[in-house]
DNA sequence: ACTTATGCAATAGTCATACTTATGGCCCAG
DNA sequence: CTGGGCCATAAGTATGACTATTGCATAAGT
């Protein structure tokens, strides 16, 4: 679909610093640049002026906007920022955006989750120590089960925009760690001590252990971060 | 201008539940019923899908997606959500979101704030002060000095996301106290206080204090909002 | 020299038509 | 009942024509 090539392309540009704020596009130059119709322009400039990247105006062009303006927390910004430059610099947010985010979504959690989702997230916690006590902690299951356990704390949380937020970047952020080797295959005990605690506290409705525990265990996300900060991982090969 | 009319008029009838999720729309159908061109349709709909509120298939339509899927934090989103009959949640789960942001905004920002932001925030909280012992909690100049010192501590902390969302949205929240009564003329002393202390932690860098002080200033808010919990603010006409 | 008004070209916005593409559902055969 | 093929469905794309708004340049006035 070239909808969906051009907007990635587009949107990867300005993301990038490529095509900085200020730069004035127009949809024929577009035309011509991608050899594509006035028809799959416009469509794609449509979706990146909701997104605030760009303001379409008569006699001017489109502009790119600055950066402030854009909708941080679209997903599909996120993802391009993600796949570029920016990548470290877009992870530390987001491991801010969690540090914010996920304790009070525990709390939540603790007094809206179902039954059936405290069962589960107990469940996931087993499953965490278990794999973590094989050595298993830079595993495909063990990354799997670490973000099903946390996008389910966000949902159980009954707050549809951080179940939204984090069920969309969780994902990445926790497979990042992965590959930053930052998900040691021996987890620490209390890592893994701290899941269940967790778990046990959302299950037993108990809103401030939940809190803290989830706190510890972003904060210990982010401080192996820290300590690895030097360990740039190289961007993604910037083809989208 | 055809394009943000018929953008708004779908996405909030998507969002107020009158085109429920399942619900199947062909372009031909809305061309009909909008009395407008195919272009202008089909430009709304790319929209719409990338907030994937709704999925474009070919030989099915165009199909509303369900709740849990659309893009929660799109700032167009919460708009439509809090113009219609889900306001209330919608404040309510803005506040969360306060919740859980600010504080840690309100940390970040006692480390990396600049001098200029520094003095800004300490002079805002004073003018709330001012204006609080005038008996002027209920007029535009102490809200927007409360929105101004909000905004500026998310700003302040260099999270863009914080920034963005917060910037967006705090306006909303803060005018619909206002709007509820929640906002008295004569504050409680300790809410200005509460200001002081937050801006003076951010001004010298203390980051627990910071943190401790928005924490109490939104947990305040939010025990109003729920002390009032049975007071519903009617939702605004339904035309956007 | 500065300010205001006017006109025109620039570029997005909209409409209509034609053609292409992929795909879901239905029908038929084994 | 299952699998394969075909066709109609509806989106996806392209193009030409026309409309609407507006920014900029120029001219006129003070």
């Amino acid at each position: 679909m070239l909808h969906a090539g051009l907007l990635d392309d587009l949107g990867c540009r300005i993301a990038w610093g490529r095509l900085p704020p200020g730069t004035v596009l127009t949809t024929a130059a577009l035309e011509a640049e991608y050899g594509l119709s006035r028809t799959v322009v416009r469509e794609a400039v449509r979706v990146l002026e909701a997104m605030r990247l760009v303001e379409a105006r008569r006699h001017v062009g489109i502009t790119v906007r600055p950066r402030p303006e854009w909708n941080a927390l679209d997903v599909r910004l996120i993802g391009w920022n993600l796949a570029g430059p920016g990548r470290q610099e877009e992870l530390g947010s987001l491991m801010e955006l969690r540090q914010a985010i996920e304790p009070v979504a525990a709390r939540l959690a603790a007094t809206r989750a179902s039954a059936g989702d405290r069962a589960e997230l107990v469940a996931l916690a087993s499953r965490l120590r278990d794999l973590g006590r094989q050595g298993l902690g830079e595993s495909q299951e063990y990354l799997t089960a670490d973000i099903d356990f946390h996008r389910l704390v966000a949902q159980s949380s009954g707050n549809y925009m951080f179940a939204g937020v984090l069920g969309e970047v969780i994902g990445e952020v926790l497979a990042g760690r992965t590959r930053l080797g930052l998900s040691p295959a021996l987890p620490a005990v209390e890592a893994l001590d701290l899941h269940q605690i967790a778990a046990l506290a959302i299950s037993g409705g108990d809103a401030d252990a939940a809190e803290r525990a989830i706190r510890a265990i972003v904060e210990e996300a982010r401080r192996a971060a820290l300590d690895a900060g030097a360990a740039t991982e190289p961007a993604p090969a910037a083809t989208v």
